[in-house]
RNA sequence: CGGGGUGUAGCGUAGCCCGGUAUCGCGCCUGCUUUGGGAGCAGGAGGCCGUAGGUUCGAAUCCUGCCACCCCGACCA
């Protein structure tokens, strides 16, 4: 087993899939792109919904869902839209498969072929924008704020496990609003929602920013996102959303009465997260010894290990584990009693450290003599003995301080890596010798975004709403800027 | 779609140049000894060598087609 998996990190995706695959979370699954995600990490996956889903309905949303196909022309009713996304749509053009004449197998029937073929649906505006014209005719149906959990397929060229994979899962929020300013509230609320989740509960600090024009969501006007920094240097996009303006309204005619009596477009938002975070959450924390997981959404926040000889002393370690499983338990921990006979406590040891169980008491016939217990935390791998009567007190201080500490470690690295730069030379320099963020001036022109990708291979991550506002001159034509832009290579 | 690479047991691999029915490690099964950081010893099971054809007495090995996957570019949550 590949125990020291330190050189490993200068080939950071391999390093990141043998860390993901020995943690149990998900594997390729041999169907184009696609992963198939483990228990573990589903479970992993199913608190992180289940917070963020809270945290929708607490502002105000509800869930709803919308058919996976969707007929080819109501994808081509936004202009910019189809532009975005015709070039990854998977297309179902037939519905029926029968057997080869030739007796060679099974092939698709050509006399089902679709009068008009269905997009697996990419993302769901237009479905749901198709949908809202049906629902919405006066001011008093507004705002309209349903989100939906589904699966969505994007035909990317390159894939890889958790970042970029052909499906995945994840939710999409989408508003109508009477007003402009409404909807751009409604759109900064949901950046703020998604910065709040990731930050407090998966650990990772993320700058919060606008993006260029030309990295803007297909069909908004403004996109708003939180980009975090990879342990590796490289910048993730952690969740997106996008003020529509009435694009969509207008496109799918959809028009409702205001008070006033007057007829005009709705304003729209979107915005998403999606199983991306899951790969945000490993690339963040986890070391050379597997995940590392913040304990407000780990699966299992404690594991207790028994350690015994024989049978008498399983009893005796068995039943004080059980009762201090309980008294966690009673304090709303989510606690797991490994005694397992198949697996040595070596064993089980490392491969509680692989999945990034916050905190590991062991417990064996010297505890029970003592009337202490082992307890070892996953975030600085330190151990120590506390007695019986401390534990629970213990470990419950143990959630906050390590959920905590992640948070500090990872802040810590982003303020180590991110640099400000005057020139283009400097940026290109620490560009590859440190990689992480880099603040720079830029002269807000698509050109010069384009010539600075093309010759770096960096984008601008987003234009970041707190800057320091000072202006100055674009590093590569000397032209002015209002402020420094965030940039970085991403994934 | 362009450039490069790889397909051998559940996983990772040796063998290929120089043809003779497949090597090693992990994992799996059985037994005994073990159990506080991935146990030791002994025994065992498991392979149409990606696929179709060709050359040959004989092909994992040589030749040709096809398929799949990986890496690098254009695309992207």
């Amino acid at each position: 087993m590949a125990k020291n998996l330190t050189t490993r990190k200068e080939d950071y995706s391999k390093w990141y899939n043998e860390l993901v695959i020995q943690a149990d979370l998900a594997e390729n699954s041999g169907v184009r792109g696609c992963m198939v995600i483990k228990p573990y990490g589903y479970a992993i996956w199913e608190k992180m919904q289940a917070e963020l889903d809270r945290m929708f309905k607490e502002t105000g949303h509800e869930n709803a869902y919308f058919p996976l196909f969707i007929p080819k022309s109501y994808f081509s009713k936004e202009a910019s839209h189809v532009d975005g996304f015709a070039k990854e749509c998977a297309v179902v053009t037939h519905y029926r498969l029968k057997n080869a004449e030739d007796g060679s197998g099974i092939i698709v029937d050509p006399d089902a072929k679709l009068e008009e073929e269905l997009i697996v649906r990419p993302t769901s505006e237009t479905i749901i924008w198709d949908t809202y014209r049906k629902w919405i005719q006066s001011y008093r149906d507004l705002p309209l704020l349903i989100n939906q959990w589904a699966n969505v397929v994007r035909w990317e060229m390159r894939t890889r496990l958790f970042l970029r994979t052909s499906e995945f899962l994840w939710q999409e929020g989408h508003t109508a609003h009477a007003t402009k300013a409404e909807a751009i509230i409604e759109a900064e609320q949901m950046m703020n929602v998604y910065a709040h989740f990731v930050e407090n509960y998966m650990a990772v600090p993320v700058i919060k920013g606008t993006k260029t024009e030309t990295e803007r969501f297909a069909g908004a006007l403004e996109t708003y996102c939180i980009e975090a920094l990879m342990q590796d240097g490289k910048a993730l996009q952690a969740g997106t959303s996008h003020f529509l303006g009435q694009n969509f309204a207008k496109a799918f005619d959809v028009k409702f009465t205001s008070k006033e009596g007057v007829m005009d477009y709705v304003w729209a938002t979107s915005w998403g997260v999606s199983t991306r975070l899951m790969g945000a959450l490993v690339m963040t924390h986890s070391d050379d010894n597997g995940l590392v997981l913040p304990p407000k959404l780990a699966p299992n926040q404690v594991v207790i290990i028994p350690i015994y000889r024989n049978e008498e002393e399983l009893e005796a370690v068995g039943k004080v584990s059980k009762e201090l499983m309980q008294q966690l338990r009673g304090k709303g921990l989510r606690v797991k009693y490994d005694d397992r006979d198949t697996q040595k406590p070596g064993w089980k040891f490392n491969e509680y450290e692989f999945k990034g169980v916050p905190v590991r008491i062991a417990i064996g016939p010297k505890d029970i003599e003592k009337g202490t217990v082992e307890i070892a935390r996953r975030d600085t791998l330190q151990k120590e003995f506390i007695s019986n009567a401390n534990v629970v007190e213990k470990v419950v201080g143990l959630m906050a301080e390590i959920q905590e500490n992640l948070f500090k470690k990872a802040l810590l690295h982003r303020k180590e890596n991110t640099t400000e730069v005057n020139s283009y030379e400097e940026f290109k320099e620490i560009l590859e010798t440190k990689g992480g963020f880099i603040l720079a001036h830029w002269d807000g022109t698509p050109e010069t975004e384009q010539k600075i990708k093309n010759e770096t291979k960096a984008t601008i991550r987003c234009i970041p709403l707190k800057g320091d506002g000072q202006a100055g001159n674009c590093m590569v034509t000397g032209n002015p800027s209002a402020g420094k832009v965030l940039f970085a290579r991403a994934y």
